[in-house]
RNA sequence: GCCGGAGUAGCUCAGCUGGUAGAGCGCCUCUCUUGUAAAGAGGAUGCCAGGGGUUCGAGUCCCCUCUCCGGCUCCA
């Protein structure tokens, strides 16, 4: 048979020849180093056959920063864990132990717990192994088989793992360690030239709460020392990015435990909150939203009306009264519906586009809380669209533009979700089908890239969800579309159509932002504290040079209204004066000496670009910075 | 809610095996009046998260609670 390699020549093997029988044929150093064959752009185990035809690609060692490369090391070192584990700890079961993104774990069942200081003594037996020298062998074995083998091996994860595995069954071995593995592994324990393990954590058997906790060992390997270092470094510059650190250093907004989740804004933070309120405000407007404001807390018989009672009362905070119970709202919808449901409406006033950015208040599960980005005070820019079932698609059209048009806005990179029906849901296939094309269709009209994410839409209808990462790389969700074809109805909402008869109209609930919360702290992240000028908390910042010269950098700051212009008249030093505003991330330094006048200003950028321009001239730059004055303004893309 | 870790000055952190608390930055005062990332000198600052216990004596050891951190689960 022959394989095609990547110069498109032919490589004529034997039948049944290996992806390592073919390395070996084209060379022993390439068999020495190869981690895997990818045939047809899928990556293969070396040991398993290939096919007449098949074009194939070997990755090696020195692909040390290729995703599948590194995957394969990755798991490699897992099994290599757990062998260390097993032999360490006596009575350990094991459970499974992928590769991930940045590294890999291992789930173990140990029969005492163990804390975050065995660490290091298993790390030094897997480094005794890889130093002992480690070769992986495959075999595939029948299922029966599999199984008599783990239990006897009092290995119960195993045997389940086994049960509830599609195809063949495959196991690993490496020294005295066999493990069922799907694959693919390395030849070798050679190529782990940096292993580290990075953490310890409960998790579930199967991801399921009900289920027994495990303890699972993080990890990470590399092919080179350096590698690891630099993974090491960037975690350490990305922690430099954090919003909860920075929130503190720049003086934005702080937590306490007098009030878990809810931040205090300082005047910095609500500097930037405002801004992006005002934004808020002024897309909303040229949009064709109505601003309303609906009250905070509603008996919990609207909350029964809703189904948010039954749904999510774990989550909501009760006040009680009297006879009766008021909750605090933990979402806009039920008050907006109601406001919709007071008046006999005409399908002549559809689409209507209530929009609110209220406080809102879910209790979340202690634990669960993060910084900015998982609160327990949630201010959505949030909106509610009721529209008739022609209108679905261009009003779903018009909330991705509008998000669109936010993102792009920061210079956010996001992704858009798709999610469709779940098993658990309401309302006919028919109708599915329709509210699902409607989204698609907007979507693809809008011309977003898209993933789709089955059966995870809400019970009531498919959704749009937009996902952030934060400097660690946690995705986060951001904005939210979702249709809603079944909780109108619930409170009565309803419109008389052009033929005269009652309709229950559709709701889009949307947040863009998802909240300014957890937007804020995205945007510290993405910015790393070094705001854009329009959001700056403060935007300039004047230093006279000398005592002789506040007055006039007062009058300068005065005629630099309306932006926000601090003058520091403090006794330092003009150096540490601007390093002072260089840490606190201040777009512009304007230093004012004898040698300055409105003729001639000399402008330092943050980071250190110098510039000198007339008054005119600097503000007509700063004009630039402002999206809506810099002739940015809001239009509907169609 | 679960597993593991941590809470010391406004911030970042030191405080070994128990003997009553420290540094740098910041803050305050004084001197200097500054030219593009740190002038100099002096000073103040703590319920050592909260509560209970062991002890002659607890920041340090034990128990409980709260909060935070890393995960899991959850997340309309």
């Amino acid at each position: 048979m022959k394989v095609v390699l990547p110069d498109n020549a032919e490589l004529e093997l034997p039948e049944g020849a290996s992806g390592l029988d073919a390395a070996r044929a084209i060379g022993p150093k390439l068999a020495e180093q190869a981690v895997l064959v990818e045939v047809d752009g899928k990556p293969r185990d070396l040991r398993l056959p290939l096919a007449n035809g098949e074009r194939v690609r070997f990755l090696t060692t020195r692909d040390s920063s290729d995703p599948a490369a590194l995957y394969v090391l990755r798991h490699s070192s897992a099994h290599l864990l757990a062998e260390a584990v097993r032999r360490l700890y006596p009575g350990v079961k094991i459970a499974i132990g992928p590769p991930i993104e940045n590294g890999f774990y291992y789930d173990f069942d140990f029969p005492e717990p163990i804390s975050e200081s065995d660490l290091e003594r298993i790390e030094e037996e897997v480094r005794r192994e890889i130093a002992e020298g480690r070769e992986w062998s495959r075999e595939e074995i029948a299922r029966d088989d599999a199984v008599k083998r783990f239990e006897a091996e009092d290995e119960p994860y195993k045997v389940e793992l086994v049960d509830t595995a599609e195809g063949d069954i495959s196991l690993y071995t490496q020294g005295d360690f066999t493990d069922l593995c799907r694959g693919l592994h390395l030849q070798n324990a050679r190529p782990i030239k940096a292993f580290k393990l990075t953490g310890l954590a409960g998790a579930y058997w199967r991801g399921d709460e009900r289920n027994r906790q495990l303890t699972r060992i993080y990890g990470t390997a590399f092919y080179s020392q350096a590698d690891l270092d630099a993974y090491l470094e960037r975690l350490e510059q990305a922690r430099a990015r954090d919003h909860r650190r920075l929130g503190v250093q720049l003086d934005l907004f702080h937590l306490d435990e007098i009030s878990p989740g809810s931040p205090f804004w300082h005047p910095k933070g609500a500097v930037i909150w405002n801004e992006l309120e005002a934004m808020r405000r002024r897309e909303n407007a040229a949009r064709g939203y109505s601003e309303v404001r609906t009250p905070l807390i509603f008996d919990k018989a609207l909350w029964e009306r809703s189904g948010h009672w039954e749904k999510f009362r774990e989550n909501m905070f009760l006040i009680p009264e009297d006879d009766h119970i008021f909750a605090i709202k933990p979402m806009n919808c039920p008050g907006h519906m109601m406001l919709f449901a007071q008046q006999l409406r005409s399908y002549r006033e559809l689409p209507l586009r209530y929009a609110e950015a209220a406080p809102l208040h879910r209790n979340e599960r202690a634990g669960t809380l993060h910084g900015l980005t998982r609160v327990r005070i949630v201010t959505q820019d949030d909106a509610h669209i009721f529209c008739t079932r022609e209108q679905i698609e261009d009003e779903i059209f018009g909330c991705l533009d509008y998000a669109k048009f936010v993102y792009d806005l920061f210079g956010l990179e996001s992704s858009f979700e798709l999610s469709t029906r779940p098993e658990n849901r309401l309302g006919a296939d028919e109708e599915w089908d329709f509210t699902e094309a409607a989204l698609q269709a907007a979507l693809e009209r809008r011309g977003l890239e898209f993933s789709v994410n089955e059966g995870d839409g809400a019970f009531y209808g498919p959704k749009i969800d937009l996902h952030m990462r934060d400097s660690l790389g946690r995705a986060w969700q951001m904005g939210t579309v979702q249709l809603d074809a079944l909780t109108p109805a619930r409170i009565g909402c309803s419109y008389v159509g052009a033929d005269n008869a009652e309709h229950v109209p559709y709701v889009i609930h949307r947040a863009l932002m998802g909240s300014f919360e957890r937007f804020i702290g995205i945007l510290t992240e993405h910015y790393a504290g070094a705001f854009p000028f329009w959001i700056a908390p403060v935007q300039i910042r004047v230093l006279p040079v000398g005592e002789s010269h506040r007055d006039a950098a007062h009058e300068l700051a005065a005629g630099l209204a309306p932006y926000r212009v601090e003058v520091d008249a403090s006794d330092d030093t003009v150096g540490k004066r601007i390093r002072n505003a260089e840490v606190e991330k201040i777009p512009f330094v304007l230093v004012y000496g004898d040698k300055e006048s409105e003729d001639a200003l000399a402008i330092r950028e943050h980071g250190g670009l110098k510039d000198t321009l007339s008054l005119q001239e600097f503000r007509a730059k700063l004009a630039t910075l402002v999206p809506w004055q810099a002739g940015a303004e809001p239009s509907l893309t169609s």
